[in-house]
DNA sequence: TTGACAACTGACCGATGGTCATTTACAGTG
DNA sequence: CACTGTAAATGACCATCGGTCAGTTGTCAA
C-alpha cells in the first residue's frame, strides 16, 4: 500500500494510488513524515516543495492535492508536534506533587527528541500571516488555545497559590521563554565552528540547563509573588 | 544631496549620485530608512527588494551596491534596533535602586515605539543561517554578545545577590521571553477580526502587561533562588 | 475485458532574489 | 566652459521556486 526501496536520497516513485480514504490519510501522513525528515537534515530556508515531493516519492503537484500551500505542510507538522508537547506537559502536571524542575526537564527532553519542533515554532507566527488560509490559521490557534486553557487549570490545581488565569499566563510565558531562548542560545549550523572564537563565548551555554533554570526561576517568581499578594489581602 | 518630493507611495528617482564617502553612508542610511518604513506597513513576508528600492527612489540593482543580500538589509535594521534596545536597558540599569518593574516598563515602551523590531528579532536566527555571509553573521553575534556581557555586569552590580554570570543569563532569558511571548500573544494582522471569536479569548491579553509581569516574575525568581543558595552555603 | 473516474504527473506560469553590460552624472583638468 | 575618465546607477535578464492544470494512467466496478 506504500512505496519502497529508497534510492540513495529519496524514495522511488509510488506504485500504488491512494484511492481509499484511509490510503489517502496514509499518504498525507507519509508526506508529513518526509517533511520531518527534510527538516531534520537541512534548515527551513531550503525546504522546497519539490524536494519534499521527491523525498515522498511523488510529483510536486501531488503534494498540492493533500495540502494547500507549502506553509500548510509546515504548519501541520508544527501542530502535531505542539500537541505532542502538550501531551508531555499534561503527563508532567499529573502527579500531586508540584516539582517545577521535573516538569522543566520533561519539556527539555521532549524538545531534544524532536529537533524539528523549535525551528518551526519560531517561524509559526510569520507562517500564519503568510500563505495560510485564515480558516486554517484560526483552526490552529483554537486548537492550541483550547489545550492551553485546559492545562492552565491543571497548573492552578498543582500550584494552589496562583490566582485564576495565572496558570495559562504562566504556560504562555514558559512557551515564549522556550521559543525565544532557543533562538538566541542555539547557534545555527553554519556558525558552529565560529563558536570557538573567544568573542562568542557568551553564547557558549547549554540550552537545556539554561532553559530549565529560567523556567524554574519564572515559576518560582510567579508563585512567590502570588503568595505575597494573597498575604497582603 | 538627497532626493525629494515623494510622489504618492514612493520617492522620486534620485537626482544626485553618492560619490563622496559621507554621501554613500547617507544613501545607505536612506535605504535602511525605507526598509523601516516598509516593515511598518506590511508584514515581513512581502518585503521585496524591488519595493524597497522604489521606496528609496533607486533601482533594484543599486540596493545591491550597498548590501549583499535582502537578508543583510534586514539584519542591518535589526542590529541597529537591537543596539537601541541595549541603550534603553543601559539607562534603565543606571540608577542605584533595583526596580525590576521600572526596567521592564522601559523595555516595553521601547518595543511599542519601534514596532518593526520584534518581527525582525523573531526571524533573526533563520536569517543568520540563510543568505548571510558567515562573516556578517559572526560580526553581528559578536556585537550583540559584547553588549550583553557588559550589561550583564551591570545587572550583577544592581542585584548583588546574583552570582557571577547570572546577570548575562538573566538578560538572555529576558530577551528570549520578550521574543517568544510576542510570537504567541501578538496576533497577526490578518487574524485581528478572528480574535473576536470566543475560542480565541485565551489569546486576548495585553502583550505589554503580560511581558512586564513575566519579566518581573523571572527576575524575582532568579534573585530569590540566588539568595537561597547563598544562605545555604 | 473494458470504460469511467480520479490520483497522479510535470510542463508551464508568475513572482522575486540576484547579476552585469550599459548608461550617464559628475569631478577634475586644461 | 569643454572635455574626459571614473564609477554610481540602471534595468533587462537569469535562475529558482511556489503554485496551476490539461493530460496521463492506475484502479476498480460492471
Amino acid at each position: 500500500m506504500v512505496s519502497e526501496s529508497a534510492t540513495e536520497k529519496h524514495a522511488a516513485r509510488v506504485r500504488h494510488r491512494a484511492t481509499a480514504p484511509e490510503a489517502k490519510i496514509e499518504r498525507r501522513a507519509a508526506i508529513l513524515d518526509a517533511a520531518v525528515g527534510l527538516l531534520r537534515e537541512a534548515p527551513l530556508g531550503v525546504f522546497s516543495v519539490d524536494a519534499l515531493a521527491r523525498r515522498a516519492g511523488l510529483a510536486k503537484g501531488t503534494v498540492y492535492l493533500y495540502f494547500g500551500t507549502r506553509e500548510e505542510v509546515l504548519l501541520s507538522v508544527h501542530a502535531e508536534r505542539a500537541q505532542n508537547l502538550f501531551d508531555v506537559l499534561e503527563r508532567a502536571l499529573a502527579p500531586p506533587k508540584a516539582d517545577t524542575a521535573r516538569i522543566a526537564r520533561a519539556v527539555v527532553r521532549h524538545l531534544r527528541e524532536h529537533p524539528e519542533f523549535l525551528p518551526l515554532a519560531a517561524t509559526c507566527r510569520s507562517m500564519l500571516e503568510t500563505n495560510i488560509s485564515v480558516e486554517t490559521a484560526i483552526a490552529f490557534k483554537c486548537a492550541v488555545g483550547g489545550r492551553l486553557l485546559q492545562l492552565g487549570v491543571r497548573v492552578e490545581q498543582l500550584y494552589p497559590r496562583l490566582e485564576r488565569g495565572q496558570g495559562v499566563a504562566l504556560l504562555m510565558a514558559s512557551y515564549g521563554l522556550m521559543l525565544g531562548l532557543w533562538q538566541i542560545a542555539e547557534p545555527p549550523k553554519c556558525l558552529e565552528e565560529a563558536m570557538l572564537l573567544p568573542e562568542m563565548r557568551v553564547f557558549k551555554l547549554d540550552f537545556d540547563t539554561q532553559l530549565t533554570n529560567a523556567l524554574v526561576n519564572l515559576w518560582e517568581g510567579a508563585t512567590r509573588r502570588a503568595a505575597q499578594k494573597a498575604r497582603q489581602k
